[in-house]
DNA sequence: ATGACGTCTCGTCAACCTCC
DNA sequence: GGAGGTTGACGAGACGTCAT
C-alpha cells in the first residue's frame, strides 16, 4: 500500500475502533452487554490488540516517517499484532451465554454432495470456486454437480471422445450440457488437473497439465508422479504454490463471510440486550415507585 | 468534467492454531 | 514437528460522493 493508502487504512481502523468504543462505552450503559463486552475486551487485550492511542500513535508516527522517508512496517506489524480469532471469541461467548449462536465449522453438507456419489463411484472429486463439484469416476467419466440443484438435475454428463485436434498429450471429452446449447471441450492430459475457467455464460472446465498457469477462480488437484529434473521440480513447486494460493483465496472469502456473520450476530445481540436493558430499567422505576410512597405535603 | 476522499472488496502474505 | 487451515494485516482497484 502506498503511504496514502496505509494512512487511509489506519484511519479506517480508527473509525471502526471508535465505533466499537462507542458501542462498548455508551451503547448499553450498565447492562449485561457491558459486562460481556468487557469480557470480550478482556479476551482481546492480553494479546496486545492495538489500543486507540496506539493506532493514533502509529498514524502520527507515519506522518513523521513520511517526512524522514523511513518505512517501519515491521514496527507497525509488531504493534498491530494478532488478536484471538473472532470465531474463538464468539464460540467461547456462546458457551457462556445461551442464545449466542456458534459459528459453524464446515459440515458434511458442505462436503461432497450425495448426488455426486449416487451417480457413480468417483475416484477424484474436486470443488470449483463457484461451489460446483467435479467428480472423475473410474474410467474417466466426469460428472459436474451444482450443490444448490436438486439431485440428478444438477448433474451434467460428460462423454469421452477423441475427435478434433487436442493439445499434445491431451484427450478431448465432450461436455453434454443439459441446456443443449452445444458442447464444451475438456482437455484431459495424463496427470489429473481439473480446471474451471470462470469465463462466459457457461463455466469451462479443463483438465490441464499441472505446470500450466492457472486463471483466477480455478480449482486444481494433481497426483504428482516421480519428479526428477530441476524443471519438473520447479513446475511442481509452481503448481503447489498455485494450489496454496487458490486454497487461501477461497479460505479468505470464507473467512470474510464468517466474519460478517459474526458481526451481524453481535449486532443483533446488542439490539436484544438493549431492549432487555430498557425493560429492566423501566421495571426498576416501577418498583421504586411502589416501594417508596410519595411524600405529599 | 475532474480530483480528492471514503468505503468496500479482493488477493496475498505471514503469523498463529490445530491436528495427525 | 510438519501440513494445512484460519485470520489479521497489507496493498490495490473499483465505485460512490462531494466540492470545485
Amino acid at each position: 500500500m502506498s503511504k496514502c493508502g496505509r494512512k487511509k487504512y489506519i484511519k479506517t481502523n480508527l473509525r471502526q475502533m471508535e465505533t466499537l468504543d462507542c458501542q462498548q462505552d455508551g451503547g448499553v450503559p450498565g447492562s449485561v452487554a457491558e459486562s460481556e463486552s468487557a469480557h470480550l475486551q478482556a479476551q482481546t487485550d492480553p494479546n496486545s490488540a492495538p489500543t486507540l492511542a496506539q493506532v493514533v500513535a502509529i498514524a502520527e508516527a507515519d506522518d513523521s516517517a513520511e517526512s524522514e522517508g523511513v518505512t517501519d512496517s515491521q514496527k507497525r506489524r509488531e504493534i498491530l499484532s494478532r488478536r484471538p480469532s473472532y470465531r474463538k471469541i464468539l464460540n467461547e461467548l456462546s458457551s457462556d451465554v445461551a442464545g449466542v449462536p456458534k459459528i459453524e465449522e464446515k459440515s458434511e453438507e458442505e462436503g461432497v454432495p450425495p448426488h455426486v456419489a449416487a451417480m457413480a463411484v468417483p475416484t477424484s472429486i474436486y470443488q470449483t470456486s463457484t461451489g460446483q463439484y467435479i467428480a472423475i469416476a473410474q474410467g474417466g467419466a466426469i460428472q459436474i454437480s451444482t450443490p444448490g440443484s436438486d439431485g440428478v438435475q444438477g448433474l451434467q454428463a460428460l462423454t469421452m471422445t477423441n475427435s478434433g485436434a487436442p493439445p499434445p498429450g491431451a484427450t478431448i471429452v465432450q461436455y453434454a450440457a443439459q441446456s443443449a446449447d452445444g458442447t464444451q471441450q475438456f482437455f484431459v492430459p495424463g496427470s489429473q488437473v481439473v480446471v474451471q475457467a470462470a469465463t462466459g455464460d457457461m463455466p469451462t472446465y479443463q483438465i490441464r497439465a499441472p505446470a500450466t498457469a492457472l486463471p483466477q477462480g480455478v480449482v486444481m488437484a494433481a497426483s504428482p508422479g516421480s519428479l526428477h529434473s530441476p524443471q519438473q521440480l520447479a513446475e511442481e513447486a509452481t503448481r503447489k504454490r498455485e494450489l496454496r494460493l487458490m486454497k487461501n483465496r477461497e479460505a479468505a472469502k470464507e473467512c470474510r463471510r464468517r466474519k460478517k456473520e459474526y458481526v451481524k450476530c453481535l449486532e443483533s445481540r446488542v439490539a436484544v440486550l438493549e431492549v432487555q436493558n430498557k425493560k429492566l430499567i423501566e421495571e426498576l422505576e416501577t418498583l421504586k415507585d411502589i416501594c417508596s410512597p410519595k411524600t405529599d405535603v
